[in-house]
DNA sequence: GGAGAATGCATAAGCGCTAATATATCTCTG
DNA sequence: CAGAGATATATTAGCGCTTATGCATTCTCC
């Protein structure tokens, strides 16, 4: 899984490094998407938006910031910050979603090789695990007696 | 892949901790199965007949050693770092063997529930990749042109 | 209007790994 | 037998994420 993980987003991040933009991650991406797609948001709904915890997306937020894609501002309510695409995340914008769309197309193919779509069977490997957790399965499978 | 992850892994390690190891972690079980198979080994024999980097076989024995599973030797090369099994490993066998079995059965009950075995599917990916990198995929798949 | 609960965010630590670097020690050559 | 280069290991930083905290602010209800 691991290997997997770091052939694929590894390239992704190797590739933004070529292109000039080396303080630029695979992950922000999502965060560009949602904030173009539907504005500026809360750290929050930002979170919901591309389903992580709010840590996550606190995390990366916090990184893009530094990198000057994003910036924060304090919205009514003082507790929340408001994330606001700058400049330099606009022009990189068309970048970025052919990246992404590239990115769509090339897994596309990569899964036309395989036996079976990759997110497919991990989706349903996951639907599985939430019907029966691996725990019951394991102590099912014969650790039991050894309790 | 991390829930995946945190889904399978994050179960074994919390069986552990409930059948009262809880300093005992999944990934030290490659470990001693090969210091039981093949006796004694050097941090180097280790992490190539586990497969992993030195760097990760040195920090996982380095774990293993403060939690009393296995202790270092210099041995007439003053440079290697003889890994052995403790009296503590010796007796947790018989546990950690029957978990690494009922793992394996657990496995292989998941994969049967899905329209195919989830490593088979991740293992062509890999290969799939070796063949053809992510990289010249999304290159090939239309960002060439923004370059 | 004030106490306690709820909410929003930030931060720290940890997961297991890799790459890069540092520090020993050994071996080989001249 | 010194010094270069090879080898074995340890250490540090980083990947992206989660959980567990801590802190500030706002809401709720009396």
């Amino acid at each position: 899984m691991r290997t997997l993980y770091e052939l694929t987003d590894g390239a992704i991040a190797r590739l933004y490094a070529e292109l000039g933009m080396p303080d630029y991650r695979p992950r922000y991406s999502p965060v560009v998407r949602a904030l173009v797609a539907s504005g500026p948001m809360t750290i929050r709904e930002l979170a919901s938006a591309i389903g992580v915890t709010h840590s996550a997306a606190s995390q990366t937020v916090s990184q893009m910031r530094r990198a000057g894609f994003v910036t924060l501002e304090t919205g009514s309510d003082a507790r929340q910050r408001i994330v606001h695409l700058t400049g330099r995340a606009r022009e990189a914008l068309p970048l970025i979603e052919a990246e992404w769309e590239a990115t769509a197309r090339a897994a596309a193919e990569l899964d036309a090789e395989l036996p079976m779509p990759l997110g497919e069977v991990m989706l349903a490997a996951v639907r599985a695990l939430e019907r029966r957790p691996f725990r019951d399965r394991i102590l099912a499978a014969g650790l039991r007696e050894h309790i």
